[in-house]
DNA sequence: CGAAAATGCAACCAAACGGTTGCATGACTC
DNA sequence: GAGTCATGCAACCGTTTGGTTGCATTTTCG
């Protein structure tokens, strides 16, 4: 290791609210699952076929991007009829604002930690 | 298609600040790499051996994370000897943190517009 | 100098990912 | 009832990802 001092463990050891919003980051983290929440938040509920439309990607492509969307608490399916539409679910990219929100603060202190050892 | 509304184009047409937010998420979206950024963050400027310890995997693992959070510009090396420290990038987390406040007021603002509808 | 510590580099591997094609199914509409 | 529109399901495929092992390199320290 190294002469200076220990940084102790990390391992899973992580805050739980934190480790939650992994699967959102993850599902964020491509431009096409990215555009389509956008579009879902901006608009009100869409149709597979109508998320299709102006992609150049495959219908089961997008239907696997909602999927992955689902899976991650982003977005939420209504039957309705032969169609099923697909609207935005805020709650879990709130969660995810306050992890970011969170870390930055946790930034912001160890700055001022820093600043205040300094000064004295 | 549909009989309803048609929702135009959106492919690649997407807002830059969206996209440049991507690789961010994606980098986030692994629980490793999010608890080395938090431990960064909290704390100041590590060394790979000292970021390594606690964690159940590798050092090489590690440093691949470290380098894929370095690409997504959310960390930054410094040499030191024969030590390479890794702190934390604040300003791409920020950019990040923006683009989902952008998102979330979209969606505020379209429930006010539904509710506006409504009330009409 | 020589050993040990901290890291770099490259090859390799299994599993997940993003995407496709083909076909079956369910629900309107005439 | 027949056709068609919107989806569902499953197999398949190339690439990326997360991880490993093994060995070379640089730097510190006795």
């Amino acid at each position: 290791m190294s002469p200076r001092t220990s940084p102790a463990c990390h391992a899973g050891t992580q805050d739980p609210l934190l480790r939650k919003a992994v699967p959102v980051f993850a599902a964020l983290g491509d431009e096409t699952r990215l555009s389509l929440v956008a579009l879902l938040c901006a608009g009100g509920a869409l149709s597979i076929a109508q998320l299709t439309a102006g992609t150049d990607i495959t219908r089961q492509a997008v239907t696997k991007h909602l999927h992955v969307l689902a899976e991650a608490g982003l977005v939420r399916d209504v039957r309705q009829g032969r169609e099923r539409l697909w609207e935005f679910e805020p709650s879990r990219l709130e969660e995810a604002r306050r992890s970011l929100d969170a870390i930055a603060q946790q930034w912001d202190q160890a700055l001022l930690r820093l600043k205040a050892r300094l000064e004295q």
